[in-house]
DNA sequence: GTGGTCTAGACCACG
DNA sequence: GTGGTCTAGACCACA
């Protein structure tokens, strides 16, 4: 799997490493239990800081998307069905339909955009 | 409108306020044309710091929230229609999308979600 | 003449009204000794303050643009042909210059440029 | 690059060190990719607050004159080619024509005065 | 009285 | 060590 850290966004480093993995986890490029680079490695691939991937390491743990194995390895965490959904994504997703009702975007707009995004990555489209 | 601001919350202070701001617009607590009180007087009702308001009302100027009349307070400003959706909006409607999945959401489930979000600010339940 | 004024713009009103009877003399639409409307008339007509009109006429009145009699009342100055430019505008022009080069312009059409400034207001396109 | 500021004009501290750091980009003093100092590290050097140094540079990168490296400080952005003029550069040139109107300024004096203007940069003589 | 600017000092996120 | 955020208090331009 491809990652791109673009040092110019206004996103942090770690988050963007952090979301790409998760959109990797999400459109099954990267699979159960497989191992993720070490964090010196895939620092050095990226061109970026080894404490940076640490960062995004450890927030991804916190949510629940990779495991670490006593020798600090990490890898996919194993797949989750019960479909909760976290109350900072209902948070997030909230301030986004504002932002689209202020541009003038209806609900059906919004309805299909947040399934486009969800197919989209069902079928490896990202 | 109320306003409340978590002073402890890992959000910055000006955010919390530009986006309350943006769910009051989006839910038609505050309508077209309506006066914003002036930042020192946001500033001391919500207990916050003149700077920190302005920084709030800059963020909404530069996102056409607002607008600046230089005789008066800012106002809210008129109502937008074209519809069109801005790229880092769908950057994070995908980002949600992946967490969704990886919650093991499906996407009839996310689409109710999304739905649901927009519908519950339109009807002012937010 | 028709002076526009943008009270949301984020240049300041009185200086708007500075520049738009500045633009008014160079284009001949204001003439030589003709009277301008008295501050109290021209802020109603604008819809602004009083006293921003004053503001506008002192300033114009240090610039040597108009000229005040002793019952205020403000006409047009009569024409300079001195031909000196004084240095905050070459200061200005440089700047200017220098926005042109980081943009990209290259002399002649920065040239070009200012020659068809020069020549709009004369012929009135303004 | 030695950079003057004169904390009793008129214009604003931040004004006067952005358009001093765009006079060097355009006269090739400040090179593309050539990193700027840290904003405490300038404030220090120029006796000015850091927060006014940010805000400069903030202005700076709205204009994309800089860029920020998150890695590493802030630098100066790649060259632009397009050659495309802002309108609010126009809006100034304009006025600029109108005041040497206004001083008896002829068009081939004031075509002399732009041109000089934009070559004295150029050979790196301001 | 409004926002804009500047200074100063503090803390934190980031790398 | 960097920039980002927040607070606080001051002065000024603007209307």
């Amino acid at each position: 799997m491809i990652i791109k850290i673009d040092t110019y966004a206004e996103k942090p480093i770690y988050e963007q490493l952090r979301d790409s993995i998760i959109l990797g986890i999400a459109s099954n490029q990267l699979e159960e239990n497989e191992p993720l680079p070490s964090a010196r490695n895939l620092a050095a691939d990226l061109g970026i800081n080894f404490h940076t991937v640490n960062k995004a390491y450890d927030a991804l743990r916190a949510g629940g998307y990779i495991v670490m194995d006593r020798r600090k390895t990490a890898k996919i965490a194993p797949k989750r069905t019960e479909g909760t959904v976290l109350p900072v994504l209902i948070e997030r997703l909230t301030l986004n339909a504002a932002e689209a009702i202020c541009c003038g975007v209806d609900e059906r707009a919004f309805a299909a955009l947040c399934f486009e995004s969800y197919i989209k990555i069902k079928v490896g489209n990202v």
